[in-house]
DNA sequence: ATTTATACTGAATATTAGTTCAATGAATAA
DNA sequence: TTATTCATTGAACTAATATTCAGTATAAAT
């Protein structure tokens, strides 16, 4: 393996046990050590390749980050057609690769207090709830979305997304449930 | 004040101030002088009080593990009933005490990884969504809950119920939703 | 009034975990 | 081939914070 290819690895094969660890254990209940060794890397080398334990919650961020930005070119006509297809994405996504969990994780606590005020501020400057509500706007408009505080609404259905996550990191075992039963949080009847 | 008086007015006072700083800092990130420093006592006395950190950590969850255990005296025909008026007198609650979420969410926070054994143990003995699922199975059998995995539908509920209390903490002028939004996870259209 | 128990403090200590660094050897460039 | 760069280690250093403790003041008991 040339110098180029073993940096490489090493930087994904650090970050991506981190994220791994970070939602697992908590950011803060995770050791730099517990990285290093569920690798069989010294804690020297992890230092080599990350300057700080914080840099490495940074750098996931900004991976988090890139991945929401990114335009989701989902077509729809009835705005309830848009979640379900988002959240049918998302499940199948994460049954194929479970980083993407992890990562949906990592960014909704990262912006709850406890977090490094710079990465905290990061995450923040996505917010899935706020987007989301203009999309619930339109919905109502047209009658497929139930009336009422559009935020609220979002928050409640992002607020059920992100704890079905959560459970599904905790239990893996436990199958997520239907993608229907989450847009009936938004749908009228 | 007898000095009994004051050992319980202390023990309460320490208690309920990690609770919050638990809840809104995590648990890890609340330093012993954060809650000794909040109430203007010595650290020395919150140690004269509570052997450690844990020992804290462990009373919270056994007053909350009592509080699940309280029989729950809802009446109710329905299912979907039953759950309404749980969220109901849940919001209620927490309007008028702040504890009740905080506590609903320490709860809820201890039974996943990261968490000391002991203590995760604890809080995994009293499980909500098992105990759910069989009302939600009567709701299945009588037609006003939709079909499919009770346990997997119970999962999605509590769930949204907790991602809106982990909100409301992170976000306390944040109004929180209708509890029919909620309960529609439930209710078959 | 004297003694005893305990609420309380501030400083000392112990422990844990993040970070630095000098040394080694292997890959790359000259 | 020789010099240079860099991946890697393990031990040392440091900072943060949990925990202990000797001492003081005050309430309770004798």
């Amino acid at each position: 393996m040339t110098r180029k290819e073993q940096k490489e690895f090493r930087e994904k094969q650090i970050l991506f046990k981190a994220l791994e660890l970070f939602v697992i254990k908590g950011y803060s209940e995770t050791k730099i050590s517990d990285i290093a060794d569920s690798l069989n890397i010294s804690i020297g080398l992890l230092f080599h390749y990350y300057k700080s334990k914080e840099q490495l919650y940074l750098e996931l961020i900004k991976i988090g980050i890139d991945g929401m930005k990114a335009p989701q070119k989902i077509e729809y006509k009835d705005p309830i057609e848009y979640f379900s297809k988002f959240l049918d994405r998302l499940f199948e996504a994460i049954d194929k690769e479970p980083w993407i969990c992890q990562m949906f994780i990592l960014m909704a606590r990262a912006q709850k207090q406890g977090t490094p005020d710079e990465i905290r501020e990061l995450a923040l400057s996505v917010n899935q709830i706020e987007l989301s509500s203009k999309i619930i706007e339109e919905g109502q408009k047209i009658g497929s979305i139930k009336n009422g505080n559009a935020l609220a609404l979002s928050t409640a259905f992002w607020c059920s997304v992100q704890g079905i996550m959560e459970q599904k990191v905790a239990l893996p075992q436990l199958s997520l449930p239907e993608v229907d039963w989450i847009v009936d949080i938004l749908r009228k009847v």
